[in-house]
DNA sequence: ACATAGACTAATTTTCTATTTTGGTCGAAT
DNA sequence: ATTCGACCAAAATAGAAAATTAGTCTATGT
């Protein structure tokens, strides 16, 4: 029995494109026609594999999370120092959202105008990140770096200036896109944010 | 000759007036019949003391943000010490926003979909804004309180950072509009970063 | 001159309708 | 088990018709 790896499953295929093309037009202004095309197959047979265009869009924002959140989980370990980890995970958090494009978009556009599911998606979201956060908190705790603290009202408040400094370089920004300069921009307002935050629960 | 003051001035009178719709509907939503209805006035008078709806919300601006800022230069004696100006200037900011509904609009919609001069209008709010709290810091740093640091840059950096937390609370917020509850939170978050940010300055 | 407003206009928004596109289904083919 | 052409109903789009609205001009009273 021979486990050949030259092709990768049909569903994978499938996401890899849904994901590129959402990537590039938004949920609303993508078609599953887009998404099958780009592969080369009908519309019809995405509906053998995903029962409708909701499930797709569920789907890839879910592989996005797990890659996002699988990836940081590798920066934690026992042994590091919380310190370090939190610097850490503000680095990685930035680089780790030009990879996972749709829900760095859902983190950058408003949510107040989407529909009711991608608003859950992005709840659930907020509230894994929170979780993780939380728990690296803990472990600061644990081995006496940070001082006694609520985790995860701290994790909240973390998750909400990260956000925020996001949708305020949106907001800042000349263009409608956001440039490098930008981005470098971001990148140092949200270490200083999360430096500034360590401190202030430091023993 | 007698300076009788049984009567503000008309020009008064028609910017309270769009104050109010302006804050109601938005610039968009509000005509210039609307204004003038409320005053029991013809639409076209509003032409004589305005010689556009974009002069007149302009206007509005303005007389809110000389308020605001007025009102927070109330709070900056040169007796105090800088970081409890600091401290005082962010609770004042939040319970501000709630007179200037327009500027808190203008803080609180995105600014990407709107006419360029509003733009204007937010970004010169922003850098007066900037202005006043890179003097506050370097009062700061010149009575021996703060570490030497660029004014301005930290001054940006919190004002991103407050500016965020704002767009923060409008995304997370369940309902379309923030509750007592949302404004409690956002008010907690608010004093918590500009305490942070304080002690990540002190010498 | 100072203020005000009715009547008017050009431009914008809104509304309504005709057309196309798109999400989703089904049965046939492979 | 998988794929797709053909089909449908619902939704999005486009375009014309109707209604609002920003802004002007002139007349009128003060």
């Amino acid at each position: 029995m021979e486990t050949i790896e030259k092709e990768e499953g049909k569903l994978e295929v499938i996401l890899k494109a849904a994901q590129k093309k959402f990537a590039e037009f938004g949920l609303a202004k993508t078609t599953m026609n887009d998404i099958a095309a780009e592969i080369g197959m009908g519309k019809a047979s995405l509906y053998y594999y995903f029962s409708c265009k909701e499930s797709l869009y569920e789907a890839v924002i879910s592989k996005e999370q797990d890659h996002f959140l699988q990836e940081i989980q590798k920066t934690i370990k026992p042994t590091a120092s919380a310190i370090s980890i939190m610097k850490v995970y503000a680095k990685k958090r930035m680089r780790l959202f030009e990879y996972c494009l749709n829900l760095a978009k859902l983190n950058g556009d408003g949510v107040s105008n989407c529909l009711p599911f991608v608003k859950k998606l992005f709840e659930e979201f907020g509230k894994q990140e929170v979780e993780l956060i939380s728990s690296i908190l803990e472990h600061g705790m644990n081995i006496g770096e940070f001082a006694p603290i609520h985790p995860k009202v701290e994790a909240e408040f973390v998750c909400s200036v990260m956000l925020g400094l996001r949708q305020a370089a949106k907001y800042r920004m000349k263009e409608s896109l956001m440039t490098k300069e930008d981005y470098k921009n971001l990148n140092a307002n949200m270490d200083k944010a999360v430096d500034m935050f360590i401190c202030s629960i430091l023993v």
